[in-house]
DNA sequence: CGAATTTCAGTGGAACTGAAATTT
DNA sequence: CAAATTTCAGTTACACTGAAATTC
């Protein structure tokens, strides 16, 4: 048998708990987009580009807490399977326009319905009402401690 | 201002917020331990050991989830600092007894009031009954998607 | 012999930094 | 001139791998 349970002193702390819990959302999120060639990343410019309209690569990065080299690179990768359009920006010549293309839209759809069943999987062990607050507690706690800090 | 608020379509999904929650509870107990120069691991490895009492690097590094190699140079740290002791297993002479000195047990209570402190700021948006609902649903999705995964 | 342990040297991917070129 | 944007080259922190030496 592989692996012992973890002493109770970390078992019991919530930023332990935090951190094992982000584990397998994470393995389950990236498993689950790479059946379709994405990443995390992809889906979330894809995301904000919905959401938000075009935008320059730096407010993008913002948006999405990118940083501003690796979003070079992510841009590129889209950009060539045309899920984004990358343009000069004619109103401020030193940035570019992104915008999501049809294929791009179509593609966060596929994206988005995957990531419900990886929800789904991931919170397997609660119940409808306890997901909700399981949300609720975690935007709290996410809001209470800022972007900004 | 920096950094916008991200998509909803992020925000929505618990795994985002798992990962974004996991953010401030690493960072707070990173900068809670710095402050008496302690790292995760070393609080990792000085709870096992006083939980589980002594054992070798590679049992230590199994119910801790550190690799053989990282717990090599962890544990000439901790021995340098008289947290604990290495000594060769007269049983088994592969391995070494990885036992916590009495240093270590202070040093351990330190840490733990230290932590204390630190999951308090981090749920400080929770109610004490939201905390207690908080750790048994992520027990529960911890459980779930186990070590063995 | 096969398997486990400790140790070290090196790898790989990810986030980030610094600086150049351009434009505001 | 100062600040913002894009881009690339390089760094750093970190988990992990491979292999040697030893022992079971």
């Amino acid at each position: 048998m592989d692996s012992a349970s973890a002493p109770a002193r970390l078992r019991a702390r919530p930023s332990w708990l935090l951190n094992q819990a982000a584990l397998p959302a994470q393995r389950l999120v990236a498993d689950g987009l790479a059946t379709v060639g994405a990443r995390r990343p992809h889906f979330s410019v894809l995301a904000a580009l919905d959401e938000f309209g075009p935008a320059s690569q730096a407010a993008l990065g913002r948006r999405c807490g990118i940083d501003r080299s690796d979003m070079v690179a992510l841009v590129n990768d889209l950009a060539a399977a045309d899920l984004l359009r990358r343009t000069p920006d004619p109103q401020d010549r030193r940035r570019n326009v992104i915008a999501i293309t049809e294929a791009g839209r179509e593609h966060l759809h596929t994206l988005n319905r995957l990531l419900d069943e990886t929800q789904e999987e991931l919170l397997a062990p609660l119940s409808a009402a306890e997901r909700e607050q399981l949300v609720r507690m975690l935007t709290a706690v996410v809001d209470h401690h800022g972007r900004a800090r």
